[in-house]
Parts: C-alpha cells; sequence; structure tokens
DNA sequence: CGAAAATAGTTGTTTCTGATACTATTCTGA
DNA sequence: TCAGAATAGTATCAGAAACAACTATTTTCG
C-alpha cells in the first residue's frame, strides 16, 4: 500500500529564488502529439523499469542470477555451437565490449561460461556455454519465463501482444513486418 | 554499414567442454506464447535502450544534461510550486531516495535546482527548480521533445500511439483505461 | 504522555557501466 | 609485400546506481 499522505499541495506561496514563470503552462511539449509521445515515453521506460525489477528479484532470490546474466546464457544456449563471440554478445545484449568481458568475467568465475580461443582469427574469443551454464539455465530460465509472463504477457492478449511486438519494431527502426518467421 | 563479416557459422566440432544437450531444442520458452512474450521483452528493452541512447548523445550535444537531469527538471516544473519533495522525485523518476540526492547534487552545482526546507515538516527538504534551471529546462525541453518525435513517435500513427500506451499501462498495472481524461 | 514504528534524507560502500586507451591480430590496397 | 586501417578483446578510469546504515524528525497507539 505505502499509507502515503498528500503533503502534495502544500501552496505556501513561492517563498524565494523558485523560478517563477507566470505562464504556468505545460513548457515542455506543446501539441497533443507531444504531449502524447512525451507520455509514451513515460509509460515505456515506466514498463520496462517495473519488470526488469521484478524480473531481477525473483532471479535473485530463485537462481542468484541477475537479469543479463540469465539473458547471457540464453543467447549462448541458442548460438550454434552453444557459443557467441563475444563482439557478438555485446551486439545481442546491447552492452559494451568492456561490459561483456566482465559480464562473462563473473559468470566464468562461476563455471557458468567458459572462454574458448578461435583457431582461426586469433583475435577472437568465444563465450561459451558450460554443463553447469546449461544446468543453471536450465533452473533460470522457467523462472524469467513465467516472470514475464506473469508481469509483461499475462495482461495482453494474443492479438495485442503481436501489435505491439510490431510498434516496438517499428520504433526501433526494423520498420514494420517484413520475414520474422519461417 | 558495418562491413560485418559472416564469422558465424565456424561448426568446427564441440572441441572441449561447451555444453552438449544434444536436444538442442528451445531450453527456454516452449509454447508460442512464452516465445513471443520473451521477444516483446527483447523488443521493449531494445527500443527503450535505442531511444534513451539516441536522446542522451541529443541532450548531451545540446544542453549538456543527461535524459535523467532533463526529467528531473521537467518533473520541478510540472509541479505545483516547481518544487518537489525528494522522495516525490525518488517516485516520479523511479530512482532510489540516494540517487535523488545525488541527482539533485550534481544540478544544484549547477544551480540549476534548489533545495528547500519544509516549515510544516522539517523531515522534508523540496528540490525546487531555479530561474536557471527553467532556462535550461526552455533550451533542453525542445530537444528532448523532437528527440521523442523523431526517434519514438515519428513512425507512429495517432491511433497506434494511445494503443501502445495502454498496452503498456496495461503491463503496469493502471489496468486498462479509467479516468485520465478529463 | 512517551516508547516504538514510520518516514525523509544523507552518507558510506560496493558494484556495474561506458569511454578511452592499449595490445594483438587480420584485412586492404597501393 | 607490407604499411596503414580495421577489428577483437582487455585494462584502466571515472561516473552513476542501489543497498544498507545512520540521523533526525514525525506519527501511532498502549
Amino acid at each position: 500500500m505505502k499509507t502515503q499522505k498528500d503533503h502534495t499541495a502544500h501552496t505556501g506561496r513561492g517563498k524565494d529564488a523558485v523560478a517563477h514563470t507566470g505562464r504556468g503552462e505545460d513548457a515542455v511539449a506543446h501539441t497533443e502529439r507531444e504531449q502524447a509521445v512525451v507520455a509514451l515515453w513515460g509509460d515505456l521506460t515506466h514498463a520496462t523499469d517495473l519488470v526488469r525489477a521484478r524480473l531481477a528479484v525473483l532471479l535473485e532470490a530463485g537462481p542468484g542470477l541477475a537479469p543479463e546474466e540469465v539473458e547471457l546464457l540464453m543467447v549462448l544456449d541458442a548460438a550454434p555451437e552453444k557459443r557467441l563471440r563475444m563482439i557478438d554478445v555485446s551486439e545481442s545484449l546491447r552492452l559494451s565490449k568492456s561490459g561483456v568481458t566482465r559480464l562473462v568475467d563473473r559468470l566464468q568465475e562461476r563455471d557458468l561460461v567458459l572462454r574458448a580461443a578461435c583457431p582461426s582469427d586469433r583475435r577472437v574469443v568465444y563465450a561459451g556455454l558450460t554443463e553447469q551454464g546449461s544446468a543453471m539455465l536450465n533452473a533460470a530460465a522457467p523462472v524469467f519465463v513465467s516472470g514475464l509472463m506473469e508481469h509483461l504477457g499475462g495482461r495482453l492478449e494474443e492479438t495485442q501482444l503481436e501489435r505491439l511486438r510490431g510498434d516496438l519494431r517499428r520504433i526501433v527502426g526494423h520498420d514494420g513486418e517484413a520475414d520474422v518467421k519461417p
């Protein structure tokens, strides 16, 4: 609940140096469309933050992993040889190169992933899923997925869900439909 | 472009300790709906990350502010007396209490916000918009809004936009429509 | 009343992140 | 061929975040 008293309206006059642009209107977004887009941005970040936080709690309590750690295990699991180049992990998780280095460091320390050299290109390091990592994923994935079903997909109809995906992909720039399904 | 060679399929046998769960299927999401929800999560975070990154570049280059800093100025500007209790800022921006303390610290150092004591409750500190903060907001808001129009709202129809908002609010738990408009 | 709980804010600590710089390779084309 | 550009990964550094611990008030209620 939160108890939450309404301290809000304390209208005690401008007191001191608080800015007082008398026009008191929406100084930020002027047109209706702009206001809607700003509100959309708020809703978008709110939803993302909230789902991520809930997911983090579930994953912490259960498998003892952070969401990005599970996501790493997932992309590795989905990869052809259960392994990916560091740079590809970077792109998949949208994490900086150094971020990936350290993320892999952390999970390697727990023997959930391993590093392997690439024989054909000695610049490349593969991050690969270990047996333990695979086992951990089997434990974590249900938590991850059911968490998403609960907090993200639960309230949405099948059609809403697909529409939402389409809209989000349009935002990203994948522009509308096109391919996606075999 | 990216040049991007296809290093992908290097099928060089499992080599060593890489996990080899022969069943090689989707170990994560089993039903179609689950797969769709996991994909939705990816799209959602992708869109949010991308828009935030683009926004950060624009705001850094122009007004020299981070997105959260602009958002702070915006919520203060929208508040009744151009000021909010720290705790309310925390809730508005979905940032921890200490995060707000230091965010306000940073902007106070630049004289964009100020702290003011609350006479009726001496636990409370108000964060208020200064004249300079108001001016800065007037410079930053157009960048912020046009950035959102460009990268978030640009590709969406008016109806898509409202539908999207509704779906996102449903995710957050505001459950469907209800109130919102006067 | 007055002790205990609740609330608001700050500070200390730890962790994670991106940017940058650096090394080691591979690729390019003159 | 071979010098310079491009690519992959890591290390270093500084900034921002959450969490927990702490102080200072207010509120609750026995």
